[in-house]
DNA sequence: GAGTTAAGTCAACGGTTGTTTACAAGAGGT
DNA sequence: ACCTCTTGTAAACAACCGTTGACTTAACTC
């Protein structure tokens, strides 16, 4: 019956879900051993605290897929595909959503956005785009997927009436040409 | 010395600096009351809370130019230069970046940013693009708009070694296509 | 200059937060 | 069955929050 381990997941997993709805500061450590059905003392026993249960909850893995085989027309395409399907596929990644609602008033959210943007959106730009205007073009493509994120998933903007499609075609161009058109 | 009016202003002004600053949950009443040198008491006295405050403070106005006149191609690149001039000019308007900020985790704040949307960008939209496709290309705007001010002015994200001019015009670039380009 | 009203202060309340401490109970080895 | 270490619980702590009500002080009228 008593099991560690289990508990410990239980509580990152129930972490989760209500950093992702509430962000950081309006989620309280009670509510989080609620909804794992344990005590909230177990919190600090188990993590050290609220702030390190929150760092091992949001580990962000954007796997991005290997565009460097799609002729090069197509990437932003499939940029653009890839975190529609991510973010609505089955899985119900909410952990960058969690990550930029909290990043808005959490400095060390903030913290981690960068650094996925620099580990994972860089060097996926780097093989696609070669290492012409590096900076810039995640720059661009940044704002354009962290912008997305926030009107669809952080503030609910309503996309009644809007064929996924659409939005996907759209926002692949507007990627593809951030990452390979010529700048200024 | 003693007037009503003006210390009510000091609270606006300092409820502005702060609540763009820290959002909404980590801003307290005091730390506003002590910036503005008065009493925290005062703030429920003129406003009637915390939360009327700040509804006060946020009256966010884009300030959209009349693009009517300009030739249709300049558009994009126009909208562009007026945001980055709104942001980083003198006034320094912070209005924006607070409601951005307060809206990750507070609801009403993301209530007036639809407002604000729908009230300000779409019809500018129904201006110089027709009734064709409105909907989708104020989507599309949205996310470009608010995941630039998103990585630039909430989460810091570095634009070092980038030109303002490279991104006006990329960015406005993206904003002529959501507005005039066919769709899908 | 006394009296009235507005403006500002002070101290406390009730509630919630994250965290800690002391204790109880289950699991496993001998 | 007894002891021991791990796992879980209960209660309280100290700090902070927004808010309130009673009080004091300044400004203005007559």
């Amino acid at each position: 019956m008593r099991n560690a381990e289990a508990t410990r997941e239980r509580l990152v997993q129930a972490a989760r879900r209500i950093f992702s709805e509430r962000g950081y500061e309006r989620t309280t450590v009670r509510e989080i051993a609620a909804q794992a059905e344990v005590n909230p003392a177990l919190i600090n026993r188990y993590f050290g605290g609220k702030e390190q249960l929150f760092a091992e909850a949001v580990s962000v893995d954007l796997a991005l897929p290997d565009l460097s085989g799609l002729e090069s027309g197509r990437i932003g395409l499939a940029l653009a595909a890839h975190f529609f399907r991510r973010w609505e596929g089955a899985e119900h990644d909410d952990l960058l959503r969690t990550l930029i609602r909290t990043a808005a008033t959490n400095p060390e959210a903030a913290v981690r956005i960068r650094e996925i943007l620099g580990r994972q959106v860089a060097p996926m730009i780097s093989r696609v785009a070669g290492s012409e205007r590096l900076a810039e073009r995640a720059y661009l493509v940044a704002t354009q997927i962290l912008g997305l994120a926030y009107a669809r998933y952080v503030i609910n903007l309503s996309d009644d009436d809007i064929a996924r499609d659409t939005l996907v075609a759209a926002i692949g161009e507007t990627l593809q040409r951030y990452l390979t058109a010529p700048l200024q």
